[in-house]
DNA sequence: CACCAGCATCGAAGCGCTTCGATCAGCACC
DNA sequence: GGTGCTGATCGAAGCGCTTCGATGCTGGTG
């Protein structure tokens, strides 16, 4: 517990030459500078939060809101956590934790108390009520997401209707003409933004491509046996239509539940039917077959909306509106020609 | 963004009368205290956190220590965080979050630098390298969770040893004779303290009560497929060595796995078999049929870590050592006498 | 060689709060 | 009516840092 008067002894400096030195705000002789770091190594010397936050009008804190409420899938938020947390740091930066429990009275607090420099909102509901605390907000905002009304906001998401056109667009350039499009339960195109959006752009490509689509979702959710029944019952009636391959915009247990049937009636990934996934969080890549996939990549949209919310600290802070993230295809070997179709190249 | 400058002035009186009556310190009159209340309300005021870890010397701010590792198991650790949030804010305080990547050099960050008045760490493991450090900080550190070498440490936890000897007593006393245990897979056992403790507590009152047992331990972890296989083989096992109860100490998909291996075999619960879970952070009331259970409860812990934490920063700190907190029973119907069993009362 | 630019450094004024040590009025007591 | 309380309030001194505005030097320029 070092101070910066103990430094500036040690290093026979002031204490201002101490603070430029470490700050880089001044220029400092380089004997001086190596003089002065080497009390700094010597004392162990750190800046006192709280006199750096007084002084310096930065906290050098991020507030993240995250509900973590009980019906969220767990695992796919735990990794936008951490990625948020992971960005901060490389700018010098820490998370404050806020939870559902005081989502909006939590963001004014840390905003009017000048606990935080920003907050980011994960875990974005179409009808979010952060959305109207954040426009109040003396401090800046970034949403990993998007609310229906995002005026003024500043937003990040995966391009998700892009997702969707990528994986088409693989399936019919490997010569498919009738894609089936395994979605989200009903209830998740109400409490998200993107199952919509995903199922928007596989759409739209489809025409545009003028091949066939088939869309099914399951009628429940979670990891449940009837949940894995209700998938097997959506594949079925998705090979009833004709389909010859299928793109996944559902949970892990969902993309385990297809696979799991395909197997049972004996058809081969890509031989027999092609697989896609888009939007996972998790790794497709460890399913058996590994399938395919246009990911959601928390560590991107995360590392951008840090980004975002050091330039709107910064002299020249960015416009408002959705910042979205280019999607990319992850090849796994789960596509091939439809069956019985000649490989023909143009 | 009021200053205590304009409460002061809105109140008619010093600045040092509205700090007293806010933080109430010292006696205050109640005229000048609604005077003050009313000029706080309606300038929104909120002290400066950075002035007030200043001159305070308290930041109102725990950091904690959550590794989030990729191989973690999502929920059960959301759960904790989300507890120990919960937790601090009954106490007014925030919570920093140091993951992974630095949790040794973090923890070591937000000491030296006073950003934190004490640091809870979770998803302990029994070689933890957070330990040493936790020693050598000079503020408090609370553990969710017990280090092998746990020394001079404030540790909270379940008293695995006795959930388990309660989940036997429940068994024994409806009049079982041959209990078998579902275990974590074997890697559990070496990254984990507690569930040797679990097994430890459930072979010794088994002994005690003297009735057979029977472990048995899945090889494969996870959600896979091959994971719930190995669950089957193991249920199996166990039911050919004769037990009519099975203590399980698993993960989600294993319980699933047992009801679901039971009910391939037109075992009914509890009439032909009886079960408790132990240790579980999730909701066995939700699984086909409810389970009893001695949970794990999250909530239960992080309150406890909390409020050491809090009395480890007041005059009389609690001595180190570990706090164990108290098992309970809950009843969801899953044990009755084994098949045969004539109910007799004593 | 006087002059100015630019570099390196220093001193001091805050940042907004907490808290210590007065001060002062009112009151009881002998 | 002096003395000593107690209760309510105030003034001022920090807390440890950042940053503004000097200041003193060095060296190039005309």
């Amino acid at each position: 517990m070092a101070k910066i008067h103990e430094v500036a002894e040690a290093a026979g400096v002031s204490i201002s030459t101490v603070s430029y030195a470490l700050s880089g705000k001044r220029t400092i002789s380089a004997e001086t500078r190596r003089r002065i770091d080497d009390a700094v190594r010597e004392l162990d010397y750190r800046p006192n939060a709280g006199a750096r936050m007084l002084a310096g009008r930065r906290t050098n804190i991020f507030a993240l809101t995250e509900p973590f409420r009980a019906d969220t899938y767990a695992p796919a938020h735990m990794a936008f956590v951490l990625a948020t947390s992971i960005a901060a740091r490389r700018h010098d930066y820490d998370i404050l934790l806020l939870t559902d429990e005081e989502a909006s009275a939590g963001m004014r607090r840390v905003a009017t108390s000048g606990l935080a420099d920003g907050v980011i909102v994960l875990d974005v509901a179409p009808d979010d009520e952060r959305v109207a605390v954040a426009r109040l907000l003396k401090i800046p905002a970034v949403f990993v997401g998007v609310p229906t009304d995002h005026d003024g906001l500043v937003c990040v998401d995966l391009d998700f209707e892009q997702a969707a056109s990528i994986a088409v667009d693989h399936l019919v350039d490997a010569g498919h003409r009738a894609i089936g499009f395994v979605g989200h339960p009903a209830e998740a195109y109400l409490r998200s933004n993107f199952p919509p959006r995903v199922r928007a752009g596989f759409e739209a490509r489809a025409a545009d491509r003028d091949v066939r689509v088939a869309i099914g979702s399951p009628a429940i959710g979670g990891s449940s046996r009837r949940a894995a029944e209700s998938v097997h019952a959506t594949v079925a009636s998705l090979l009833e239509q004709g389909v010859t391959a299928l793109v996944l915009h559902c949970d892990d247990t969902a993309h385990a539940a297809v696979t799991e049937e395909l197997a049972r009636r004996g058809l081969r990934v890509p031989a027999d039917i092609s697989l896609v996934s888009v939007g996972a969080t998790f790794d497709t890549s460890a399913f058996h077959p590994p399938i395919d996939a246009v990911p959601l990549v928390p560590q991107a949209s995360c590392d951008l909306a840090i980004d975002l919310a050091m330039r709107l600290l910064s002299e020249a802070p960015p416009e408002p509106g959705v910042h979205l993230i280019a999607p990319e295809y992850r090849d796994r070997g789960s596509v091939a020609a439809p069956p019985g179709h000649a490989t023909t190249a143009g």
